[in-house]
DNA sequence: GCCATTCTGTACCATTTGGTACAGAATTAT
DNA sequence: ATAATTCTGTACCAAATGGTACAGAATGGC
């Protein structure tokens, strides 16, 4: 038989999401992809179809990752904890270049919104699943009685994503720690969320 | 002498503009641009220089008048009552198409934040300036006694420049007009602004 | 009418775009 | 070692990119 080796395919997609998320889909060349992830242009070919399909793969890997990180802190932390827990360990916790890179579906759907529905869509399902997990944690919060009921669950997690999606806007356009760590107290403060 | 006549480069102008708003930078190309300013090519370079120029240009177009919108309404308004007006003409008043396009300065913060620093700048400097304009009516308005002190001017405007920036996300991603105006009046209401 | 001037439309350009073809190197089972 | 297979690197492609050159039409003062 044949050789079997390749190179490391997840690293190199990982690469690849990196570049994405930094400059966006158009912005973002075969020949940058190529040096970024290490690899020819025929073993890109080969492993992932189209710059295309490539980013729909970018695409869903951060989403997933993003929702996995927020199911993980809905396990351990009470509901009125769980904004607090995000925006602290994406905005304040990790690296400056990540923060300033903002979200990747986020940009992904302010740059394609007019101009490619599916990949759009891929990012707006992502973006909504995350929503639901803060729906489902604070609906059960409340009907638990831990979280008052001024706002229905859902409207309480619409309103914690708007203000995270204007958070992530924010950070891309001016990575200032302390101002993204001044709006978050603010918000949560008038969450009723302020610990 | 010779011709004076010219085709209404106003005119040409919001043509490019409403095209860079729907798709940003580097997704219109120059034909389209052609083809929506209803000009050649040539009249094109004479009247524009270049393509990142007329960019510019739209740039400091949307922004004035956003900017202008927010100060006509701040000589008329309280400033408790600020938000309430920009949220409703820009999200509910506005044509579902505006309203699908968001906030040209957003996007291009969004698409362009690590590809062109300076037309993210001059993106960024215009939603400043709006933050700006929020921060002076409200401490104005603190300063008379008709708003609460429970967190400064600038932090409020802050947060609802971030609840605005979050909007814009969202009325790109889904344009559903309940949805935004559901938001809208949550947000207000935990803003202490709900009138 | 005529000439000067400034417009417009088209043809053209080099570069870059994403994508394909194919030769040759590398690896594995026999 | 050999054969089978799958990798990699390069050369190539058509199409689209932003930008330029230039011929010719349109308009003004005389």
């Amino acid at each position: 038989m044949a050789r079997s080796v390749e190179f490391d395919r997840t690293k190199a997609l990982e690469a690849a999401m990196k570049l994405f998320w930094a400059r966006g889909y158009t912005a973002t060349s075969l020949p940058d992809l190529l040096a970024a992830m290490g690899i020819a242009r025929s073993s890109f070919y080969a492993s992932f179809s189209t710059k295309r399909k490539l980013f729909m793969e970018c695409l869903e890997l951060f989403g997933d990752r993003t929702l996995a990180m927020v199911d993980e802190d809905a396990k351990k932390l009470p509901a009125t904890a769980l904004p607090r827990a995000f925006f602290e360990t994406t905005l304040l916790d990790a690296s400056p270049r990540k923060v300033m890179q903002g979200c990747m579906m986020v940009n992904t759907v302010l740059e394609l919104a007019d101009v490619d529905q599916e990949l759009n869509q891929i990012a707006a399902q992502k973006l909504d699943a995350i929503e639901n997990a803060f729906a489902r944690a604070f609906k059960l919060a409340q009907q638990q009685g831990e979280l008052n009921t001024d706002h229905t669950g859902i409207e309480l997690a619409r309103m914690v994503m708007t203000i995270n999606l204007g958070l992530r806007v924010q950070s891309r356009k001016n990575h200032s720690r302390t101002e993204l760590k001044s709006i978050i107290n603010t918000s949560l403060s008038i969450l009723g969320l302020a610990a």
